[in-house]
DNA sequence: CGGCGGCGTATGGAATCCGTCAAGACGGGA
DNA sequence: TCCCGTCTTGACGGATTCCATACGCCGCCG
C-alpha cells in the first residue's frame, strides 16, 4: 500500500486528505511543521511526499532540500503563491509537482496517482535464503533449477514473509486455500512436505521449515 | 539529448516553445494537429510530449489514449479549461501534468524538467537476444528478416524489460490489451504462440519464452 | 501393550491450464 | 470495391497441477 505524508498546517485540509486518501487505499500520515515532516520522513519512509510550502517553522524549499539530501520519493508541493518564480524554485529544488491553493481535492488525488505511477512501489523483499537456495519472491525464482508450483508459492510466500514467527494452521489455509478450507490440514502437510522435499537438503530433518506440532509452521531463516 | 514533440495549433506557442527548450538543449519536434501527433510519435520516439488539449481534429483525450496504448513515455498537458474534472479526466488518462493556460514559458519548461527527472535514461535495454535472434526495442527490429506486429511488439516488451522475472498473467493482459481484458487469457496464449513460431528455434520446447502454469510467462535471457 | 491423534509420504484420478489449428471479423491501403 | 495483414473467437488434445484417499510412522496415554 502506497504511504503518503501530508505536511500542512491547517487542520481543516489535513482531515480532508486524510479521509480522501484513505478511502482510496493510501496509507496516510500528517505533520504540521518542517521539523516533525522530516523527522517523520526519515523514520516512516512514505512512498510520497504532499508538502504545503507556508509551513511556520522551515522555509518549504529547505524542507525540499532537506529531503532531496537522502531520498529520491516524489514530492508534490502546494503553495498559494502563484507566480512563476516560485513554482520554478520548488521543481528546480527537487519537486515533482507544484499545486497552486485553492485548489480541489479531486485534483490533488489524481496528481499523487499520477506521480506515483512514475515511481514504482519499492519491493522490500528482495531475496531470501532457505539453506542452500535463493529465493526471489517477486520474480518467482528459486536458485538451482528448482521450480515451484502457483500453490507452492503462495504457501512459501505466506511463511518468507514471517521470518520466524510461527503461523498458525488456520492462517496458512485461510490465505492459501480460502477460509471454507480452515479444517483441512491434510492440504497442509501435503505442500509443506512438496516444499520440504524442493528445498531442503534432508527432507526428512528440515533445517528452516519447521514443524510446530499441534499449531502451525514456522520459517527459521 | 532528450525529444520533445509539441503538439499545439498556436505557431506562435510552438515558436516560443522551440527556441527556449533548444536553448536548454532539448531537441524538439511539433505537430498542429492529433493524427500526425500520433503519427510522428510513432516514428520518431520522443521522450516526452507536451500535448494541447484544443485541437482541431481529436479530442485530446484520445491522442492521450492513442499514445497510452503503446508507450509510458510523460506527457504533459496544456488546456485553456482549469476545471478540476478536466484536469482528473486528463491525469487519470495517463497524463503526466496538466498546465492551464495562460503559463509561464519557464514554468513549463521547469515542469518539463521536473517529469523527466522521474523517467530513467530512456531505453535501459538497447538490444536483446532470444536464442539466435538480436533484438532491438526502441528501433523495433528483429534480426534475420523477423517481422513483428504492434501486439507482438507490446507483449513482447512486457516480457524483456522483465528479464528473469515472473510477469503474471493479468499484468500482461492489463498492460497489453488494457484493464477490460483482465481474464482474457486465450490472447496471451495465441500471442505467445506466435512470438515463440517467430523467435525460437523449437517453439514446441521454447527455451526464453517461458510458460509458468497457472501463473504467467518469464523470459529467460 | 494397544489405541489414538497428529504428522509425513505415496499415488491415482479429476480439474484446470496450456498449445495448436482453424476460421471469421475488422480495418487500412491499393 | 477488393485484398491483405492483423486481430478476435472458438474448439480440442495433451500436459501440468491440484485434489482426495489411503497408509505408515511416532509419541502419548490409558
Amino acid at each position: 500500500m502506497t504511504r503518503v505524508l501530508v505536511v500542512d498546517d491547517e487542520p481543516q485540509l489535513l482531515r480532508a486528505l486524510r479521509i480522501n486518501l484513505r478511502a482510496r487505499d493510501y496509507e496516510v500520515d500528517v505533520a504540521a511543521d518542517g521539523t516533525t515532516a522530516l523527522r517523520r520522513a526519515g523514520s516512516w519512509h512514505p512512498d510520497l511526499v504532499v508538502l504545503d510550502l507556508g509551513l511556520p517553522d522551515l522555509e518549504g524549499i529547505e524542507v525540499i532540500h532537506g529531503l532531496r539530501g537522502w531520498t529520491e520519493i516524489p514530492i508534490i508541493v502546494l503553495s498559494g503563491r502563484a507566480g512563476s518564480h516560485d513554482k520554478v524554485e520548488a521543481l528546480e529544488a527537487g519537486a515533482d509537482d507544484y499545486v497552486t491553493k485553492p485548489f480541489d481535492i479531486e485534483e490533488l488525488v489524481a496528481r499523487i496517482r499520477a506521480v506515483s505511477r512514475r515511481t514504482p512501489a519499492t519491493e522490500p523483499v528482495a531475496s531470501v535464503r532457505v539453506g542452500e537456495h535463493t529465493i526471489d519472491l517477486a520474480a518467482k525464482t528459486v536458485s538451482g533449477g528448482v521450480h515451484l508450483t502457483p500453490t507452492e508459492w503462495r504457501l512459501l510466500d505466506v511463511l518468507l514473509r514471517n521470518p520466524g514467527k510461527l503461523v498458525a494452521q488456520q492462517q496458512l489455509l485461510t490465505t492459501v486455500w480460502g477460509p471454507a478450507y480452515k479444517s483441512e490440514t491434510h492440504y497442509l502437510r501435503q505442500y509443506m512436505a512438496q516444499l520440504r522435499r524442493k528445498l531442503e537438503r534432508e527432507p526428512a530433518h528440515p533445517r528452516h521449515l519447521l514443524t510446530e506440532p499441534g499449531m502451525g509452521y514456522r520459517y527459521q531463516p
